[in-house]
DNA sequence: TACATAGTTTGACAATATTCGAATTGTAAT
DNA sequence: ATTACAATTCGAATATTGTCAAACTATGTA
């Protein structure tokens, strides 16, 4: 339970902060109550129609979560998978329970 | 219990995405067992010299926190006093807990 | 093997963000 | 009223980011 240290922190909040990125994110988590709503496994492409944004705007978005920890990524067969990584969300969930008690 | 949207969402992890955005923002939180410990209620100036940054950066950044409403400021006297809004924080919890069961 | 399609890298450009110094405004005390 | 000091606004310099088109690599299939 290393505590997650300042800068880390801030680069996941900055992975989180680009609101095209953060739909992104909330896709693959699979958050059905909002706007974005796609598979968690789907193509980039598809994706950046759905987006209004072009296949490497995409890809260099994933590159960076999962850069921060925030996703998984992994090659089945032409298309990608991801999906989020628990542990982080748990750790960010953990400086908020902390902010909530100081 | 509205839920924040995405966009609201964004920016509230843009707030928080700077370095040093967080170290004030968490610093104001009163998170002690981290790097930047100092008090909630203390002038702008002395802050910016603990950040090794001037009165502007500081000033510009405490106000990006307010507009990104994850802090709410006031002017005691000369000086101004921060504090959490802890509104916001349970607001992002509960993103994070949909997040978590998906 | 060659073709079609999916993803990635590269290079460039426009838009944003961070930071500062200088000038300004607010507040309290002399 | 003048001084002293705190915060804020303004304008500019520099760094970072978001985005695309073009070129490239990978994968499955005819």
């Amino acid at each position: 339970m290393t505590t997650l240290d300042t800068k880390r922190l801030a680069k996941i909040m900055k992975a989180l902060s680009n609101e095209h990125r953060l739909a992104l994110y909330l896709g693959i988590a699979g958050n059905k109550d909002r706007d974005s709503d796609f598979e968690a496994e789907c193509s980039v492409r598809q994706v950046a129609k759905a987006f209004t944004l072009t296949a490497p705007t995409i890809c260099h978005h994933l590159k960076e979560l999962v850069n921060a920890d925030l996703i998984v990524t992994e090659k089945r067969g032409k298309y990608l998978v991801a999906r989020v990584n628990q542990a982080t969300v748990v750790e960010v969930e953990q400086v908020l329970v902390a902010v909530k008690r100081a």
